[in-house]
DNA sequence: TTGTATGCGTTATCAG
DNA sequence: CTGATAACGCATACAA
């Protein structure tokens, strides 16, 4: 049988109050008896009994993160916040979670009811559901928004530059010498579908180039997405010598048809996408991508929720980290640049 | 203020003994009684609180799963776990752990001593910890291990056929008229790494093909792994025409590798790997796999943890699963065959 | 079929 | 600085 607290507490001929003084390092307790106790501790290999604790202190210490399942491409994400919640001393609870379903909606409904969870954190696309919302609003349940569907008044969010990021690819692209550059949209009720499509054409602005219609293809954000997306832009009258890809899920799918297509990549198209997985620098000739900083996004979408878990004030609600072009093999010149 | 056992059982009129026999299913209450609490029930929004019956009940409900991290390979894996692990009621908690990590243990040590987890399933190479073994033993902890790196006496495992899948991949490439085939072998302390090879050396053995060492590479299991050994074997004097990788990331390096030295696949070199992850079929141009059946030893794996938890006896302690080739570009005629 | 009383292992209050 | 005692919410012998 597992020691607890009263057999430390008898070992070492204190009060049980005592023991957990030391237990949490609380103030008010001699040197001497706090080494007393902890010798008792040390030799009954005792432990708190985390259950206990979490009854009488009415929280659970588990933090849930929503994640939609379907593709890979948050593992980097996912093994951030595990680290990082290590660190906080909190559990993370991974959910998979589809908006608008039944079944996802009565689980997290009963997560919330059982308080089995302190806290929340959404990746997109869970955060695109008005009942989520009325849940954490009802039960007070703290939340913070990764790269957030659309932002929430009120909630906060951490999210990369989408806007600028996509400005600095395309601009590459531009110096490249490319003159019709497609871009492969993400869904349209997207804010960073829409930010990166934004920053797109401003760079087309910027260096005085047409913004031609035809260009811009409608794409979920995934590898078929990527792949049906590039086999239309090239099916085009005036086909682009460069594919921008509104993420690198999508990006692998472009380099896919093109590949099948027999086209060269770089040589003929440039591909680059967005996000930077740890694939991209995997697949053959390297996906040119906008790094999106996950580790500090995780560190600091737990550093808020753990912040607003202790009512503390967060100095930031909205929170929109820099990123940065990796540039690879996949983006070369233009064909007939100088 | 969330409602309890006790507001239900004062509105319903009932004791709480009998609220705790509607909300778990028991027998001995008259449907009229019943009816009754369950309205009591939906009209205040009660659900039990969990930390309350983890704490008599001495169970946490939560099995944990040991990941090593450093790759992105097991995420199907983890999605299956979760999946299924919310039909039995478990939380998962997975954890990241290095054997012969102080940090690792010191964490999975109280993970144990807190008693916040009631079980274990480990997956490669995390069971290679003798520090691991002694801890469940003395902790009375139930194990699964996923695709073992040595089989432990007395611990249930579960695995796919290592050893037939390498021998039927081999057999195909012989098939396509392939007569020097490289073998990247993974840590020759895990034995899948081992059941592969001697797959592989079955195949030659029964087509008669003289087995070659210069051919059998040493590589890690990851795409560095697998790309490095790839520029190993093409330097050979005598090259292959077909390259076994012993996973799908090394498989993944290998085709990288050719590509940067020019080398066309499968036109003059075939490849192959083993796990069939998701990536694979979305890599140019599509990597032929052994398709490692990941949902079924979720599946089983999580099923025979909570018969263990359930002091159930099982009937089944060692579980070898089928697997199947699944054919995509990469492998194809040998250059000179007919 | 239903109810009462006790304990699970902590933390927290308040008195000493 | 230390300790006795009461919660926390549920399950479970045991009694009715």
């Amino acid at each position: 049988m597992a020691a607890t607290i009263k057999d430390v507490a008898r070992l070492a001929e204190v009060s049980i109050k005592t023991v957990s003084r030391v237990v949490n390092q609380e103030a008010h307790v001699t040197e001497m008896v706090r080494t007393r106790v902890q010798q008792a501790i040390d030799s009954l290999g005792y432990a708190p009994n985390i259950s206990a604790r979490r009854l009488v202190q009415q929280r659970s210490y588990v933090i849930c993160i929503l994640l939609h399942t379907g593709g890979v491409s948050q593992s980097a994400l996912i093994h951030k916040i595990l680290e990082v919640a290590y660190e906080y001393d909190y559990d993370i609870l991974i959910q998979t979670y589809f908006p608008s379903l039944t079944r996802s909606k009565n689980k997290l409904a009963s997560l919330i009811a059982e308080r089995r969870i302190d806290g929340l954190v959404t990746t997109p696309p869970c955060d695109t559901d008005e009942f989520l919302l009325n849940l954490v609003r009802k039960a007070h349940i703290p939340l913070v928004q990764i790269t957030p569907y659309n932002r929430i008044d009120g909630i906060p969010f951490i999210s990369g530059d989408d806007y600028q990021g996509a400005l600095m690819m395309a601009e590459h692209l531009i110096g490249l010498g490319h003159r019709r550059i497609a871009f492969l949209m993400g869904p349209r009720s997207h804010r960073a579908s829409i930010d990166r499509l934004y920053g797109y054409r401003a760079a087309l602005d910027l260096h005085h180039l047409a913004y031609d219609e035809c260009l811009v293809l409608d794409s979920e954000f995934n590898f078929d997405g990527g792949y049906t997306a590039a086999r239309m832009a090239m099916a085009l009258t005036d086909p682009p010598s460069a594919i921008f890809a509104g993420n690198d899920e999508a990006g692998l799918g472009v380099i896919y048809a093109l590949n099948e297509m027999g086209i060269a990549v770089p040589e003929r198209v440039s591909v680059c996408g967005f996000d930077d997985l740890s694939q991209s620098k995997n697949v053959w000739p390297g996906l040119s991508s906008v790094h999106y900083p996950v580790n500090e996004i995780a560190e600091q979408a737990l550093e808020m929720l753990v912040a607003m878990l202790q009512n503390k004030e967060l100095q930031q609600k909205q929170v929109i980290l820099p990123v940065r072009l990796v540039l690879r093999g996949s983006t070369g010149s233009a064909a007939g640049a100088g």
